[in-house]
DNA sequence: TTTTATTGATTGATCAGTCAATCAAAAATA
DNA sequence: TATTTTTGATTGACTGATCAATCAATAAAA
């Protein structure tokens, strides 16, 4: 039953988060929404405080296993930088409730030193996939610089879609993200020391 | 005595917000940090609701008159561009209590519909700001979508700032903002009707 | 005197968290 | 197999704390 329950139960905080649109919640609606009593809940997690952490974390993971399948079908770079691009703004990860949800919670890092700690995690995470193929591409300092700010452009772009006001689909998303990307790599690499495309993979491994 | 505690309650309800991170602030907190009792933050205001209202809309205001003095300095188009970036990422804006209290905001604008009101007129601002003068340098489709990517990419060095690890400077981000934008205006420009500045406006007002 | 500013005390609602009691399934024992 | 014991799952009822909002009373100013 435990871990059922469990599973239930941060399914149900992810649902009732994005649909509030606040960690502001109670543990009743969350229970509600798992279909069972708010002392079981309890008698599980121990606190809110933990419930909503398992939530975030289960945020990231999902996030991190989208990744981790994407960039093993790409084959160049360059392939992997748009796979990067393109998990960020999968329909999943763009789905209302979701944006939401990651709101919320960059709202509650300011207070909550666990919640900020998963969320450097991603900000590191989605720098350092980026990063990994940028150098390949790149020398170090315009490689990082690029991948900053396209970082930057993701989540900006992420954020705007929770206002909900003239959004940008998905696809416009991708495209400007790839643009920018596009720009600065003919900006910023009349030298590198290969112009080539390498698609063998580069000794590093790559953070995901 | 009406204007003048309004306008304390008003910044107390600021610096307490951007201290603590979020909207759940008490009453007591904010009347205490503007040196009243709770009930006259109630007097005044009638409602927390009322007070929070007022808060954003102060902080838009803010923004609004930075912009609007940044932008008459500015002479040409491309300089206007500038001109409201550096606003985005001015100190004032890019302090940590005014980053914290903006997230906040973002994270309300999920429920309050009033607080969404303000954030799209934010969103539409900045959008506005940066088309009028992209739209002087480069055909209209180009321009929207550079103006798109730029406050997207705003937004996002501004959100990320809130998570405080390897934080990025005001004038790195700033950099950031304007390669991009360099690199798109380059790569984007191969025809517009003019390549010469104009230095005269255009005939289209702008909102600020 | 009338109006405005201000507050202490109180109320009513909301919630996280606790706890003792029930229920059911599995394990141990006869 | 039949019976008892143990263990885990589950909940309703309750508690204590917190807070927005109210209001009647006081002080000060006009």
């Amino acid at each position: 039953m435990e871990p059922m329950r469990r599973k239930a139960l941060v399914d149900a905080a992810l649902r009732v988060i994005g649909d509030h649109g606040s960690l502001a919640v109670t543990m009743s609606d969350i229970a509600r929404q798992a279909g069972v009593s708010p002392a079981l809940a309890h008698h599980y997690f121990g606190s809110k405080e933990q419930l909503l952490i398992e939530t975030i974390r289960s945020l990231l993971r999902q996030l991190r296993n989208d990744t981790v399948t994407a960039l093993a079908a790409a084959r160049t770079p360059r392939a992997r930088l748009s796979a990067v691009i393109r998990v960020s703004f999968h329909a999943d990860q763009f789905a209302p409730d979701t944006v939401a949800a990651w709101l919320a919670f960059y709202a509650e890092a300011q207070r909550s030193e666990e919640t900020r700690r998963f969320l450097v995690i991603y900000a590191r995470r989605l720098r350092s996939n980026l990063l990994a193929d940028l150098k390949v591409l790149l020398p170090a300092d315009a490689a990082e610089r690029i991948a900053e700010g396209a970082a930057a452009m993701i989540d900006g772009l992420y954020i705007r879609q929770s206002l909900k006001s003239a959004p940008i689909g998905i696809e416009a998303s991708i495209a400007l993200t790839e643009d920018y990307l596009n720009a600065l790599l003919a900006t910023a690499s009349p030298s590198p020391r290969r112009e080539k495309e390498r698609p063998h993979r580069t000794t590093q491994g790559q953070m995901t």
